[in-house]
DNA sequence: TGCCCATCT
DNA sequence: GTGTTAGATGGGCAG
């Protein structure tokens, strides 16, 4: 037969390090060593196709081995506790697949596969054996290969390797591999061969002796250096020992017969059972599981419900069931496209449900008036994106109000990082059973009414229900987190806000975007001549390996910084290269220039609509903080740091006799850092009134404020900053180009006089250590399972990000308030003005030029009185025609 | 698709 | 001694 046996411990242990500790469950439990795991797996079944299969694991209990040698039972490492918690649930992954998996106590994987290896070998098959341990390869022989697994960036290579491979590198046997570890020792597997002897020598050695009796019987007249004799005598026990350790035994007592690993399919059942736990629906797909008969114990599953399906086609049937409706806690709404219809879900008493099929195409009555009735105020409704709706119910001429619930939002606000939030997805994450399965709303009855797009409409109605099912199941999960405020203050309230500005959208000055161009595309040019001028050739300047290629090969000069891939050529390098040679300084203004042309310039444009206007979509089930993001096009940013670049602002203009008006926060985070941390030397410092860079600067130097000089304000600019993001000296020293010591010293003296913000981040991580989430003023929370991580890269970036995201996310929030108080005020007193941008801490209103003083003093009024905090929450504001006069 | 780079707060 | 500042979107290149 030919057989595959893997070492389970060598492979996962890989596969831990080579993926991404990041990966986790919703429910934190790490995943990354079965996912890559099973990933190796799959690549290898692929590349060997073989008939029978079985994986060997190591048992924590000693072995003869620990008997043999005890600094082998000292030094053996534990696995770190990331990977331990991972290795059951792979083996129940394994079971599920029906792959055969030996241990037995006393022994090793190693073993195990060698005694595989060779009752396969005596009954006439070829087996192959994977792992990562080159140790293995002792087993090489005219029946067995070993594939060496290696996993590099998360890359996974093998290698097969035969006796002929082996004694084309190694120049002799595979089983003399035995010799050639007992001399040079094994770090990883505690032996430690003879002292002093390394990989070279004692490849020299083998590849001269072949054996370690062979050397000791000759020595001292051996082929060898004097230290080298002498190291060998003296080692002689160890290299014994070690000869022993090495060895790996093809003998262990685990009554192997090949058959028994005869491959065999998948219980599909479990293992998509086991998959759609550990959240991996790509494999699912992939491998185009489904989930066969229920599993024996499912999620909580939505509960068993009669639905009526009542299509309503007359008038009357709108009006029958709008009494229904406006009397129901909640109804779900869920839209076709463009609002072609409405499904409308109301679960009644006793698991009666309703599902109303509304289309505008069969309704007889005037739609128009139906939608205006259901999305009013008078009918309290949940939907799976409130926002979008809003956008599409504004485009119909309807006024959205009365949403109390979304299910989008409510599973962003229940994990923010979590990246998608389609219903299906939801459903299969949340109720841990296959979404096409089992509700009731797929009986017959519920098809009978249906001529046509069966399988869109069956779709659509499934969708409407597990809307209502996740409702039902995330209410009282936000209640228990005490996110229901955020959502109901908040999130909701937002939602048509967002609606309206995205409709608004923001003029753009066409014609002046086009001559933009022209002036930049001639610059381009022009410096594209130069550059290959400098450069003796003609290359893509854009491309960073060719780039690099002229500067550091062809133009010799020092190369500063490695990518992944390469060398660095990002701005920084440059900027420290740029007095080296005069092709650098075009480089960094050709990259400046095709960027705003191809970014701002040309994707602008494109986006321009019928009505002269950008219509961004902004984005509130994105960020990890609770920041919006804007797309098609991004409006938030767009240059402003370069004069050239400014020039983009002065694109986005009010249309004659309107202006915009501005309004931008001052230091809204670091006022938080003062008030969160309570720290009275820096709420002082704000309260004082003086800009707080020099106030800083002031403090922690021992200057008086007038004598502060530019670069202390600058330093004392860039800790603030800093801080925020829980900087380190090296980053701050190369921020503001200082030595590490320097950048070091201004930390040290930052946090002895805000000794307060030191306790409050020491806080902050701790708590979020504790409670595995960290949270913002208003209780939004982001969950942080990378504190908990025994690998110091992962954790550092936890601790980072449990210092900025309160900060960034309460600023996130206060604007957020902000926005929906304007937005109301602005409506409320009969004023033209509306919102049309959002930039984290600003926020723009195009209005009549008669209005700018009134809208200008409202903004500052809203945004500073949000929040009452114990600093003053400054905001200012400043009219005028284009986005760069305003600002 | 992943990577690099540029842009914003 | 590790790698070294939070949150985003988008264009272009290379495989």
């Amino acid at each position: 037969m030919k057989l595959m046996v893997i070492d389970g411990n060598s492979i996962v242990n890989r596969a831990f390090y080579g993926v991404s500790q990041n990966l986790t469950t919703r429910e934190g439990l790490p995943t990354n060593a079965i996912f890559g795991f099973l990933n190796i797996l799959f690549k290898l079944l692929d590349e060997e196709r073989p008939e029978g299969l079985a994986v060997a694991f190591d048992m924590r209990a000693p072995t003869f081995r620990h008997k043999a040698f005890a600094a082998y039972k000292a030094q053996r490492k534990g696995m770190p506790e990331e990977l331990a918690v991972q290795m059951p649930v792979l083996k129940e992954v394994l079971d599920a697949m029906n792959i055969r998996r030996y241990e037995l106590e006393g022994w090793e994987a190693d073993d195990l596969l060698g005694t595989m290896a060779r009752v396969n070998g005596a009954q006439g098959g070829d087996t192959v054996i994977v792992t990562g341990d080159k140790d293995a390869l002792q087993l090489v022989d005219g029946r067995t290969t070993v594939k060496l697994v290696s996993t590099r960036m998360g890359q996974t290579t093998t290698r097969n390797v035969t006796p002929e491979e082996f004694r084309e590198s190694y120049g002799f046997d595979p089983i003399h591999m035995i010799d050639l570890k007992a001399l040079m020792g094994d770090s990883s597997d505690n032996y430690p061969g003879v002292k002093g002897v390394g990989e070279k020598t004692a490849m020299a050695l083998i590849q001269q002796y072949r054996t370690v009796d062979a050397i000791y019987e000759k020595l001292p007249d051996i082929d060898a250096k004097p230290g080298v004799i002498k190291k060998l005598a003296e080692g002689e026990g160890d290299a014994r020992l070690s000869y022993e350790l090495a060895v790996i035994r093809t003998d262990a007592p685990m009554g192997f017969d090949p058959a028994d690993a005869a491959r065999k399919p998948f219980n599909q059942p479990a293992l998509y059972q086991k998959l759609l736990e550990l959240e991996f629906s790509k494999l699912i797909d992939k491998l185009k599981l489904t989930p066969g008969p229920a599993p024996a114990a499912p999620g909580p599953e939505p509960a068993e419900v009669r639905v009526d399906v009542v299509e309503v086609a007359a008038e009357r049937d709108f009006q029958e069931a709008r009494s229904r409706w406006e009397a129901a806690d909640c109804v779900v709404v869920l839209p076709l496209p463009e609002l072609a219809g409405v499904a409308v879900s109301l679960s009644g008493d006793g698991g009666q449900a309703y599902l109303y099929d509304i289309r505008a195409g069969r309704y007889e009555g005037d739609y128009r008036a139906l939608l205006a009735a259901l999305f009013g105020p008078g009918v309290k409704k949940a939907a799976h994106g409130v926002k979008e709706l809003c956008r599409a119910l504004l485009d119909e001429g309807i006024e959205p109000a009365g949403f109390v619930f979304d299910t989008e939002l409510a599973a962003y606000l229940l994990d923010p990082t979590a990246g998608s939030y389609e219903i299906r997805k939801l459903a299969a994450s949340y109720f841990k059973q296959e979404v096409e399965q089992g509700a009731a709303y797929q009986e017959e009855e519920a098809f009978s009414l249906l001529d046509d797009g069966l399988k869109a409409q069956a779709a659509w109605y499934e969708d409407a229900a597990w809307i209502e099912a996740l409702l039902g199941l995330f209410r009282p999960k936000l209640e228990e987190f005490g996110l229901l405020p955020v959502l109901t203050d908040i999130e909701l309230p937002l939602c048509p806000v967002l609606a309206r500005m995205e409709k608004a959208g923001v003029l753009v000055d066409g014609q002046a975007l086009a001559g933009f161009g022209r002036q930049l595309q001639l610059g381009i040019d022009a410096l594209k001549e130069e550059i290959y001028a400098l450069a003796g050739e003609e290359f893509n300047i854009l491309s960073p390996k060719q780039l690099g290629h002229i500067l550091f090969d062809k133009l010799g000069l020092p190369p500063v910084k490695k990518t992944k891939t390469g060398w660095s050529t990002n701005v920084d390098v440059l900027e420290k290269l740029r007095p080296r040679h005069d092709i650098v300084g075009r480089v960094l203004d050709y990259r400046q220039l095709t960027k705003l042309n191809s970014t701002y310039v040309e994707g602008l444009g494109k986006v321009i609509a019928a009505d002269g206007r950008v219509h961004t979509s902004f984005q509130n089930t994105v960020t990890a903080t609770g920041r919006l993001s804007s797309t098609e096009p991004n409006l938030q940013n767009i240059p402003v740091r370069t004069s050239l670049g400014a020039e983009m602002r002065k694109m986005f203009v009010a249309p004659r006799g309107r202006v915009l008006v501005d309004a931008d926060y001052s230091q809204i985070e670091l006022r938080l850092l003062a008030h969160m941390s309570g720290d009275q030397a820096m709420i002082g410092g704000f309260n004082s009134g003086v800009d707080i860079h020099t106030v800083t600067a002031s403090q922690v130097f021992g200057l008086p404020q007038d004598q502060v000089p530019p670069e202390l304000r600058r330093a004392a600019k860039a800790v603030n900053f800093g801080i925020v993001y829980g900087i380190s000296a090296f980053s701050l020293s190369e921020d503001i180009h200082v030595s590490v010591p320097q950048a070091k010293e201004y930390m040290e003296k930052y946090f002895e006089h805000y000794s307060g913000v030191r306790a409050y981040m020491d806080r902050v991580v701790e708590q979020g250590r504790e409670d595995g989430y960290v949270s913002t003023m208003y209780g939004r929370r982001r969950w942080l399972p990378e504190l908990k991580s025994s690998n110091f890269n992962t954790r550092s970036f936890g601790e980072r990000v449990a210092l900025n995201m309160p900060i960034q996310g309460t600023a996130a929030d206060i604007i957020k308030l902000a926005m929906i108080k304007v937005d109301a005020r602005l409506r409320a007193e009969g004023l033209e003005a509306r919102l049309v941008l959002q930039v984290h801490d600003e926020l723009i209103v195009e209005c009549p030029e008669h209005e700018a003083e009134r809208v200008k003093a409202l903004l500052q009024e809203e945004m500073e009185g949000v929040a009452a905090l114990s600093v003053p929450l400054i905001a200012d504001a400043k009219a005028g025609r284009t986005w760069a006069d305003a600002h």
